[in-house]
DNA sequence: AATATAAGTGTGAATAAAACACAAAAGGGG
DNA sequence: CCCCTTTTGTGTTTTATTCACACTTATATT
């Protein structure tokens, strides 16, 4: 069935979008790649996929080693396979995105100093190495269309929220202004979240209620 | 970077699921598997993925040998990496789902003739080998919810459709029914398609109007 | 000519979305 | 301590969309 003639073998790499929610922005996990090609640019967080591993094994592995947690929100975005992708072999990409909450989202202290990783908000991203601005942009996309899904939005927002930040997250990923009691109303309506009785004091103004999200939300889309 | 005592090569397929309308019927392209490991099995169409091509360019070709078409749409679905889902070696599989018009999915006279390929309903397809019931439960899904995108419509549907036909494919592949007035009036009121000025003759009852789509409809969500 | 079959057509009720402005709770400064 | 600034919280009206619903018309058949 396979011509011995012609090599029918590719490398096979797992890439993560990981994105958080970090002071109302959304951020992007990239690492620092240390070797040529690319050698000094930011990239996705990626890895090959040996014969004996799953494309989503590799990554709760690649994850766990940088932030100690693998049991996380993961769906798989796209294959991409453009001949000139990798500069050396024949490579081919499955990318994933995983959503972790802000208080998950902490980079471990590197056993390896001399590996590099830092969250970049998603409107200030810098040159990035292979063609990682695709795959991020794919990303992105896709978060935009995911937001609407309760098991998104519980996946990226801590225990205590206020509905002021959700709505600036909505309002950053969708790149619209939505009216404030609208969404309220809206958002209070979809009966995910629970007053906490608690308020998010010490800031500026008015203090907003503290949320939380219902123990059996089921997996649904919102709006 | 990449251990030598580890094997990261793997095999790659694209795999398509072929969609197409035929008498307000909506078909799957399956051929029946020749080798074993299932043989005799109906499968998707696939092959694999040399070092030198792109997993659509692949498709191109396959989907060229058995229609004589190439420029269709075509849209990427789901990777596939389970390590048991080819009993004889490690392959990871991408799948794609491709949209023909009944004018044009027609099936070359086979050059080989043990190759036997034939249209499915998608309500009655039979025990597939692999794991393309997975495979096409994914694609499936996903022409679910692109039906709703008018790229996806136009490909579809030949040039001289009639309302209650569109409709019945809408039924058939959401699995609801719709009312016929407020269909019409909806679908009408996008804007996407034109009346010809002919009808449907020589059916029972009262002849339908023929629309064809109209000529620059760009690409949108529509419900 | 009568009958059977499938297509074509409009209106009102219910629901959802959008627009809109002021009051309340805290912190900071004079 | 009072006033000012900042940010959150809250209801109603208007508009647009969706849903429910029944009779007429065009053709093929007998």
């Amino acid at each position: 069935m396979i011509e011995e003639s012609i090599d029918y073998k590719n490398y096979h790499e797992s890439i993560i979008s990981l994105f958080t929610i970090d002071k109302g922005k959304v951020k992007i996990l990239l690492v620092r790649k240390q070797t040529e090609p690319y050698r000094g640019y930011w990239i996705l967080p990626s890895d090959f996929v040996p014969v004996n591993q799953t494309l989503e094994g590799v990554l709760q592995e690649l994850v766990y080693d940088k932030i100690g947690y693998q049991d996380f929100y993961m769906e798989q975005c796209h294959t991409f396979s453009r001949l000139d992708r990798d500069p050396d072999d024949r490579v081919i990409a499955t990318s994933y995105i995983g959503l972790l909450d802000s208080t998950t989202a902490i980079l471990k202290r590197e056993e390896r100093p001399e590996v590099e990783s830092a969250w970049f908000d998603i409107n200030e991203i810098p040159k990035v190495g292979y063609d990682h601005e695709e795959v991020i942009r794919y990303s992105i996309d896709r978060l935009r269309s995911k937001i609407v899904n309760s098991t998104v939005l519980k996946s990226l927002f801590p225990s205590d929220f206020t509905l002021p930040e959700i709505q600036k997250v909505y309002e950053e990923i969708l790149g619209v202004h939505l009216d404030r009691r609208n969404f309220r109303k809206k958002f209070i309506n979809l009966g995910l979240i629970e007053d906490t009785g608690y308020k998010n004091e010490g800031m500026n103004g008015r203090p907003a209620k503290l949320y939380r999200f219902k123990e059996n939300v089921k997996e649904r889309n919102l709006f």
